[in-house]
RNA sequence: GGAGGAUUAGCCUAAUUGGUAAGGCAGCAGUCUUGAAAACUGCCGGGUUUGCGCCCAUGGGGGUUCGAGUCCCUCAUCCUCCGCCA
């Protein structure tokens, strides 16, 4: 969420910024923002001086009851009349509110003035890479879906029967690989990297996805339980963002570093038939997540530390990869600056996308209140938030399963997994 | 699922039959001190205002009332007990 404040002061940034994301059509927005205010700040003077009358009175009232001198019941005729004309304005203030609430959710974050201008991902920009690791890969190869096939590993039509198209299942050494990836990323970043392990809950409230900006902007993207006002989590920067919500950090504790394996559900709605193959889409796939809270002036840093460890882990892996910082256009309406890692896919012939590193300023914290004192005596600042998977293991694994392949259909076990496979090779 | 109790500021704790949130700790600044501690003074929830001031704020949301921390309804969380259950 902006700050009002800076919407007040400085609108003509605000639809600079809306026009990077090739959001101009929004502009209108920040001009009914600042309607609303204006005759919000109009009503709310006119029922501050009626609450003024009213508590004035009514201690005097008090008074008299309490001398016994004279009778309060003319006043007392007044006030109801007074306290009628406060109940009327506060609840036409109570509409502007909810109407400003609801503007100021609705509008993106602000850009870092690093982030290059484009109009989608074609305009993103190369930042580091690509980075290679030779394979042996001299012979045909088989793409993820059909080593998984072969190899009886990964089972995408018993998935659809369980659950529906995008929900994979793994067996036998592929189940123990996915678990490998999974264990080996987290004793990474909490061994080299300093993280704190969360284990999180994966249903959320609607609370916890409007502190992360999921809500209401994403709503159609999240799996929904009616019955119990619970959500499945798209990411498990939703959970853990939210441990802190409402919380007044301490200032020493700072900066906060927690990483997360958590399952990702995302409906994907209004994507069908594009990239529907395999591990391409899914509705569910598995997630090691780092989250950061920072002091403000620190989230930069933050920021390059959060990828340069989420590059240490294909780095380990040798899996080929580049970083791009994504455009106005591209970027999502939460992040400020955000990178994208892609990973080399040689059967697809291209690049995917298996990390998003991205800084939110305080545009997360000011939505869920989370808070820290720089020192005694200054007022409460917002901390700025940041996170980055590190890494999503479903195109990783296209990857890692293409580059691994041998010329016999087999797939050797990275090395740094095999302590955590148990075996070298699948097949 | 049922019964009872609890929730006050960063933390801890008060508030007559309803009369408009009192203190303490921590923190910050100052006085004092070679320095520190102690002591003393001031600041110490949010909004608005140049300022005085005014408004809001007792877990969330409603209601009764001239006036609600206090009474009523509802929801959430925690504690105790009962029931059910892996």
């Amino acid at each position: 969420m902006l700050d009002i404040n800076l919407i007040r002061q400085s609108p003509d940034d605000v639809i600079a910024m809306l026009h990077k994301r090739q959001m101009g059509g929004d502009a209108g927005k920040v001009h009914e923002l600042l309607d609303i205010d204006r005759s919000r700040k109009e009503m709310v003077q006119r029922t501050d001086d009626l609450k003024a009358l009213r508590n004035r009175v009514s201690k005097e009232i008090a008074d008299i009851k309490r001398t016994g001198q004279g009778s309060a019941e003319e006043l007392i005729s007044q006030m109801k009349t007074v306290s009628d004309q406060i109940s009327v304005l506060d609840a036409e203030l109570a509409v502007l509110d909810t109407g400003m609430e609801e503007l100021l959710l609705t509008l993106p974050n602000r850009l870092h003035e690093s982030v290059p201008e484009g109009r989608s991902a074609e305009d993103n920009v190369l930042y580091k890479g690509p980075v290679e690791f030779s394979h042996d890969l001299g012979f045909t190869l088989k793409n993820h879906l059909e080593l998984g096939r072969s190899l009886g590993i990964l089972d995408f039509e018993r998935g659809a029967k369980v659950s529906g198209a995008g929900f994979p299942v793994y067996v036998g050494k592929g189940a123990r690989l996915e678990r490998a990836l999974i264990n080996f990323m987290l004793d990474t970043h909490t061994s080299n990297h300093g993280y704190t392990e969360v284990f999180p809950p994966f249903l959320v409230n609607q609370d916890s996805l409007r502190g992360t900006g999921q809500w209401p902007k994403f709503a159609d993207q999240v799996y929904h339980m009616p019955e119990d006002g619970l959500y499945a989590i798209p990411t498990a920067e939703v959970p853990v963002t939210n441990l802190h919500r409402a919380e007044m950090l301490d200032a020493e504790k700072l900066p906060i570093a927690y990483v997360a394996y958590s399952a990702c559900f995302r409906r994907e709605a209004g994507s069908y038939g594009k990239d529907t193959r395999g591990f391409l889409r899914v509705h569910q796939f598995n997630k090691v997540e780092m989250v950061r809270f920072t002091r403000p002036e620190e989230s930069y840093d933050a920021l390059e530390q959060i990828l340069s460890h989420a590059e240490a882990i294909l780095c380990a892996l040798k899996i080929p990869y580049r970083v791009i910082t994504l455009c106005g256009g591209d970027i999502s309406a939460n992040a400020a600056k955000c990178y994208d890692i892609e990973v080399w896919s040689p059967a697809e012939d291209r690049y995917l996308e298996a990390s998003s590193v991205s800084n939110f300023e305080d545009y997360q914290a000011r939505r869920s209140n989370i808070r820290f004192k720089p020192d005694g005596k200054s007022k409460p600042e917002f901390v700025h938030t940041l996170n980055g998977s590190g890494l999503a293991t479903s195109r990783l694994m296209v990857s890692l399963l293409e580059h691994y392949q041998t010329a016999d259909g087999r797939i050797t076990v990275p090395e740094v997994l095999r302590p955590y496979t148990g075996f070298d090779v699948i097949g």
